[in-house]
DNA sequence: CCTTCGTTTGAATCGCCCT
DNA sequence: AAGGGCGATTCAAACGAAG
């Protein structure tokens, strides 16, 4: 933890008197932030529009149809637009922030470029960048695509010289000994936790995980501190907050919002000191599917495969197929064509070389597990 | 794969004639991209730099007030002249690129936000953003933030109606049968791979790591492309061109990178054509008019087609449209009718009794499909 | 009670060709 | 150039029903 020496509590009793603590302000989140004192608060949290840009209708494969955002919230004119609302909100909240405040801001390829440069320019310090790995984001139902599996975090000093609170020896500790890195992994946020209206009614499009908000406070505030959220939606900075210790202002536009918060919130039983401790994710498990062999090296396109008793020889493509006469796909598929089989484990089915001997391809998928574990250890 | 039809080379004689193929341009890369012909290009991979020493030879307007300049004021002074420089370059390679060719940029949050604003304000197509997970990260040794252990691809076409090349049936053929994400996993540039100087001393100081490129070329050219990289440098984008049978054109300024590079690619054996083949997608398979399975004697008009679980039937009728109940028009439409959906793929919707079995009819397509192809070898 | 299987769903800039 | 038809396309997790 930086700044170690000073332990006394961040919000003194005269500050709490002019500050709106706990609370919801329901209005304009830049009207709200200018009306609070200058240099008063620890840290933003703030999940802004994304400015998504959505043709009509998507449907799944099984024609469903997927439930947009195409809340009037989230539509702008123009980047231009866009950019002017940015700014004025980024401008706002850093008049509030104390001078070793900072922030965060949460968002998707559609916006964050335009706010990291906005952040740049209005002469915020960016400290690190954090990717928010879905661990069961929506496919890209047409093929078309990467999954977009993740979303970027900006952190951000208030500016240059500001001092700010990274409880580095708690998250190492938290990240079993080893420095918490810029990746995190999590999934989306549904179950119980996904707040509904009666029966499966999303009370909001875009409802952040709270093991997300976990993290982020855990990792850059201290206990008493106060965190504003200017798009406060259904508060899941705020129920983050309470749990932890911390302080929170909400500003929200939308009352429906505002009330599921006020609910959700008030339904918090704020956690003891020592529960204060930061949730660990289950490891990411590295799966090495076949085409990384090729790409990382292991295999080069043109090496020759067969079966252990060279029955069968299948090519390796560029692209991580096999190609065996009229047949081409995934290990497991040529390896089960070749056979004229229903199924096929192409990893201990398929041999290679090695020394004038035959190795199934599953000793490099061994190697490469190996490496990865030694890099990262 | 989009584009479905072409199956011609991507660079004919005469383009190859006017482009400088396979290699490299030493000298600046805005005035080399500019001397290139437009709309020649189907793929642009740049690593720029993001570190700009723009303090000397900068010429300001007003000359009398350097001297008073603060802080704030060289701050505003070097992003201005670094975005100056982004879009200067993203500008001339946007020139080159084919109408339907895109851009591959990666940078680190230092740079990546502006790069992505300058990309959208000069009406590039964003497509994804791609996170690359480094397996060994440099650790923060100071413990002040996260372990910086991720650098940020941008996927851009080059405007919105471009249709580029995206190879998803071999990416997820590759990557085990799911979709390729949007985070990827690889190691940094180090062993035998990374380019030394004699003893130790790096030959560059950012050099990528091979695997990145595989799989970027991998995923969004096809055999032939023609790649550019304006900030070459020890020329990975070149090795892994030429390893994957694609064309490339190197800039770089800094001859040491340039004699190092050619080196490293004149080294490099090319895989063979047939490993560096792709997998032939779905969409890019001739298509058979439902029609000519009666025309051919595989369906006789009168033959009672139903769906997978026999909620629906349908009369096939001698000139290729099927009848049900109200219902009448393509097998595709006849089957989004019936459901009441939007849309309907016949081929998988539609079956057929077979020996006590349902089938759909989606095999007879591929058995005409072999047939045909069989007749054309 | 547990297990298995089917259904639902999530910040999504999600076709191509022919007429 | 705009519209309509063809026909290609999904993964992890949670939940509920069925066995």
């Amino acid at each position: 933890m930086l700044r170690n020496g000073r332990q006394a509590p961040r919000v003194t009793a005269s500050e709490e008197a002019l500050l709106p603590i706990d609370t919801i302000l329901v209005g304009d989140c830049i009207e709200h932030m200018n009306a609070l004192p200058a240099g008063s608060v620890d840290l933003v949290f703030a999940d802004p529009p994304y400015n998504l840009q959505l043709s009509e209708g998507l449907t799944r494969p099984d024609q469903s149809r997927v439930d947009a955002v195409d809340d009037d919230w989230d539509k702008f004119d123009s980047f231009a637009h866009y950019d002017a609302f940015t700014r004025a909100w980024l401008k706002a909240a850093r008049r509030v922030l104390k001078p070793d405040g900072a922030l965060w801001v949460i968002g998707s390829y559609h916006n964050i470029f335009r706010v990291g440069a906005a952040l740049q320019d209005l002469d915020y310090w960016l400290l690190n960048d954090v990717v928010w790995r879905k661990a069961n984001p929506m496919p890209n139902f047409r093929g078309t695509r990467f999954t977009n599996a993740h979303e970027t975090l900006i952190w951000a000093a208030r500016d240059r010289k500001s001092r700010v609170t990274f409880n580095y020896e708690a998250l190492k500790l938290a990240n079993d000994g080893t420095q918490m890195r810029s990746d995190w992994l999590f999934p989306i946020c549904t179950g119980a936790e996904r707040l509904k209206n009666g029966e499966d009614e999303k009370v909001h499009p875009t409802q952040k995980p709270e093991a997300l908000l976990y993290r982020v406070l855990n990792a850059t505030t201290r206990p008493g501190d106060v965190v504003l959220d200017p798009f406060f939606g259904t508060g899941t900075t705020g129920a983050v907050a309470k749990k932890l210790g911390r302080h929170f202002i909400g500003i929200e536009r939308e009352t429906p919002y505002v009330s599921a918060a006020l609910k959700r919130i008030a339904a918090i039983r704020p956690a003891s000191a020592e529960a204060v401790a930061t949730t660990t994710p289950k490891r990411a498990e590295p799966r090495i599917p076949f085409g990384s062999l090729i790409e990382q090296g292991m295999i080069a396109p043109g090496t020759q495969l067969v079966d252990d008793r060279r029955r069968f020889a299948a090519l390796v493509r560029a692209d991580g197929s096999l190609a065996s006469g009229p047949h081409q796909g995934s290990i497991h598929r040529v390896g089960a064509l070749v056979q004229g089989a229903e199924a096929c484990n192409g990893w201990t089915f398929w041999h290679l070389e090695r020394g004038g001997e035959l190795a199934p391809i599953d000793v490099l998928r061994t190697d490469i597990r190996q490496r990865m574990a030694l890099l990262s250890a």
